[in-house]
Parts: structure tokens; C-alpha cells; sequence
DNA sequence: AGACTAAACGGACCGCGGTCCGTTTCTATT
DNA sequence: AATAGAAACGGACCGCGGTCCGTTTAGTCT
């Protein structure tokens, strides 16, 4: 029985392996700046083309590098234990997600502002459409009532953008706490308890 | 009396006329992504240097673009006459802030766009700093009291990011008024009167 | 007018992300 | 084992923003 998705070619999983191991190595050498795509060409031993065809863009590498974090980032506030995951209050869990979040973009730093440019801009991003999703539940559930819900959760989200936190951060030496702070603050303030 | 800032060479001058003026006929023809640095050198008569010896970047450049219209907005929140002015209400001026801001960032689309692009990011725009330093006064004057009022503000004004703006209007046909409104719930909710 | 200097000029050059297409390699079929 | 065709490969090539530095030019001083 022939797979409904043709299975990779064996050559092919072996090169994709060996552009991962690649990639991870140069991010640990000179963090994400010193990933260029010919840089990760050469380094696997493998021609710029065959990153392309893997990868479509240097977005898309970067997000292969943060599907597995970004993965387990969801898990947390889907099936996890409170107060991220489902049991604790709507909006504790909405206090949470942010910090959790900003958590993320602190570890993750450079790679998470790389897999921003894509192509059609940093909110076609799937995991961004999944968040908005979620702050929009959580904010329908903690009894906020909006004539526009999406717009009002993606307002939400549009505070943690990663460019923002970092630049925070690394410019203004604004520490995570006082972020997550502030967070705290204007979520509950939206939520409507004073 | 010898000035103290040196008086622009008359080549110079000339040149900059030349250039910006190639620059806006370049994009009433084409739009901004038909602005290519070596096309406005080109066009303009002009070596590629001088058109980074004048402008630094391409951001740079649009910037100088902008720089009347953003001159005329900002005149408009700080001494203009009400909403948007001194003399209504704080939470008022605040709304009024955000809608002509939207208004802004629709009518100069990827200019705005493009001038967000700096070498250092899009925050380091003096313009972002004035934003963040006006909402965050109306908060205040608003009542609003907050630990941290600077983080407060720049919030808010996140969620008035060119970019988000115009993704949610080019790809998901959100209208303007959507975006006002959702923008004046935010800023009620924020500043306490349900 | 001529000479001197600082400023402006111009375009070859660089590294980047991304594309294109002729060539190679794998795998299923007989 | 030979073959055919699809999939993957690789690297020359492109246009971009940005830099560098030898050359030209405008303004000043005598």
C-alpha cells in the first residue's frame, strides 16, 4: 500500500538531518546572526539550493528550529497544569499565558525575532493565530463582553510581540518581571476587576 | 558670522531636491516597494553613495518622506483643536488619538511600513518615543494610576503597530471602524470607565 | 585669480536572501 | 539487472540594502 504522502527520499531526510545538526551548531557559535543561509549551505555540505527547497526561507528554518519549544509552549496552555493550562481562573490563566510568553521570548531571543520575517509578514505565523484563538476564549470565559473579540485579544497579543519585549529588554533594560508586571496590570484592568 | 551648523553645499542642496523628488515620483508610479535605492539613484541623476550619504538607510529616506505629514499629526495631538487636541477630556483625546493615528498609518500605508525598518529596529523612531510619552501623559490626566505608566502606554500604542494595522486591513478586510472601535473599547477599558 | 581644504560625489564592491534550471540520485517496476 | 521517471540536488545567478575609498567640486582665504 502506497502512503497517501509520498515517504521522504532517503538522501533527502539525511541532507534535512544534516541542516538542523548544521544550523543548531552555527546558532551556538554566534547566535542566530551568524546563521546565514549560505553560511548553512557550506557547513552541512550541501549546496544553498537544497536549503531552500527544505526550508523556504530563513523564517521558515527558524521556525523549524522553534517547532519543538513552540510545541511544548502550547501543550502547557492547552492541556497543562494551571494556572496556565485549564482549572485555574480565566484570567489568572490569561496572567499567566502572558508570562509564560514573555518567558519564551526571553529564552529564545534572536530565533523567535528570525522566524518573524516572513514572507507575508510575522502574523501568518500559525502559533499566532492559535494564541489569539486562546486569549480570545479565555477572555469570553472570564466574562468580558466585546463587539469585537478578536480585535480586542489580538491587541492583547500585540503587547508580548517579540520585537517589542526584546527591545524592552536589551535597549531600555526593562527587566522580565516589570514586563510581566505590566501584563498583569493591563489584563486585569481589560478583564474589568479593578 | 560663521553658523554654527555648517551651511548645506549648494550641490548638496541641489541633489536633495533632486532626490526627493525622483523618490515621490518614484512611488506615485510604482508605490513604495517600486523604491529601490539604486532605481532612485538612477533616476535621480545621482551616485549611490550620495543617496546614503543624504538619507543613512532606505528607512532613513522614508522617514524624510513622512516627516511633513508626521510633523502636521503631531502639531494636530499637541496643540490642535479638541478631540484630538488640548481641551477635551483626557480619555477623549486619547480615543480621538488612536483613531487619527489609524487614519494615518491607512492613508501613508507602506511608507509607514518601510520607515519602520531602521537599522535599529522600529521603536527607535523619535516619533514612537513622543507617542508613548502623550498616551502615557493622557493616562495619567486620565486617572489612571499604574506602577508602571511608561509600559502602560507603550502597550496600548502596540496595538496601534503599522504592521498589525494594515495586515488586519490588506488581508483580513477589517475596516478602519472596526479598528477605531475596537481601539476606543481598549482605551475605555483601560482608563476604568466600563 | 589661484591655491588650499573640507565636503560631497560616484560607482565598484560586498554579503545577504532568494530563484532557476541543467544534472544527479533514488526508488519503483519489469 | 536494466530502465524510466520523479524527486532532490547544487551552484551560478539576481536584485537588494549598504559600505568604501579614490576623485571631484564648492567655498574660502590670500
Amino acid at each position: 500500500m502506497t502512503p497517501v504522502t509520498a515517504a521522504e527520499r532517503s538522501d533527502a531526510a539525511r541532507n534535512r538531518e544534516r541542516l538542523l545538526l548544521a544550523a543548531r551548531d552555527l546558532i551556538e557559535q554566534g547566535g542566530a546572526v551568524a546563521l546565514t543561509m549560505d553560511r548553512l549551505a557550506e557547513h552541512a555540505g550541501v549546496g544553498k539550493g537544497t536549503v531552500f527547497r527544505r526550508f523556504g526561507s530563513r523564517a521558515g528554518l527558524m521556525l523549524t528550529l522553534l517547532n519543538d519549544s513552540e510545541a511544548a509552549f502550547q501543550a502547557r496552555f492547552l492541556f497543562g497544569p494551571p494556572p496556565l493550562g485549564p482549572g485555574a481562573a480565566p484570567v489568572d490563566r490569561l496572567v499567566a499565558f502572558g508570562i509564560e510568553r514573555i518567558a519564551y521570548v526571553v529564552e529564545y531571543g534572536d530565533l523567535v525575532l528570525a522566524a518573524g520575517n516572513a514572507s507575508r509578514g510575522r502574523f501568518e505565523v500559525p502559533a499566532v493565530a492559535l494564541w489569539n484563538q486562546h486569549v480570545e476564549m479565555l477572555l469570553r470565559a472570564g466574562g468580558v463582553v466585546s463587539r469585537e473579540p478578536g480585535l480586542l485579544a489580538g491587541s492583547l497579543t500585540a503587547t508580548l510581540d517579540p520585537e517589542r519585549l526584546l527591545h524592552l529588554i536589551r535597549e531600555h533594560g526593562v527587566t522580565s518581571d516589570r514586563l510581566a508586571a505590566s501584563w498583569s496590570e493591563l489584563v486585569t484592568r481589560v478583564a474589568g476587576s479593578a
